[in-house]
DNA sequence: CGTGTGACTCGGT
DNA sequence: GACCGAGCCACAC
């Protein structure tokens, strides 16, 4: 499936406005890369709204479709995910993300 | 409409 | 490093 009817599919949905614009910019995000919940937040005009960016992600309707497991701290710590933490931490070193000590290194 | 909650963040202990 | 408290924001009740 490609992004693009991805993104027509949320938009369709029922999801506020905020939530449509975190997984459609999360779209954005390229495997290989991350992104951390604050700068997330600032992408979409929300600044300071990590908080609600993790809890969109946590209900995320669209799984595994929008690559939430690409989303870490600040501090590049994992963070949290639906699934178990540890997964996500499968998914990333499987998209060739490099993980040291539970921190992604690129940062 | 007030309250509680959380996949956050920062600063202090 | 671990723990705690205080801001922070959107959302469900």
């Amino acid at each position: 499936m490609s992004n693009l009817s991805l993104i027509n599919k949320i938009k369709n949905s029922q999801c506020s406005k905020f939530q449509k614009k975190v997984y459609i910019e999360l779209l954005n995000v390229k495997k290989g890369s991350v992104i951390s919940y604050s700068k997330l937040a600032e992408k979409i005009g929300r600044t300071g709204a990590a908080r609600a960016v993790g809890n969109a992600l946590n209900k995320n309707p669209f799984a595994p479709d929008v690559p939430c497991h690409r989303v870490v701290k600040n501090d590049g710590s994992i963070g949290g995910f639906a699934h178990g933490k540890d997964k996500k931490i499968a998914i990333l070193l499987a998209e060739g993300i490099e993980i040291e000590n539970g921190k992604v290194v690129a940062l």
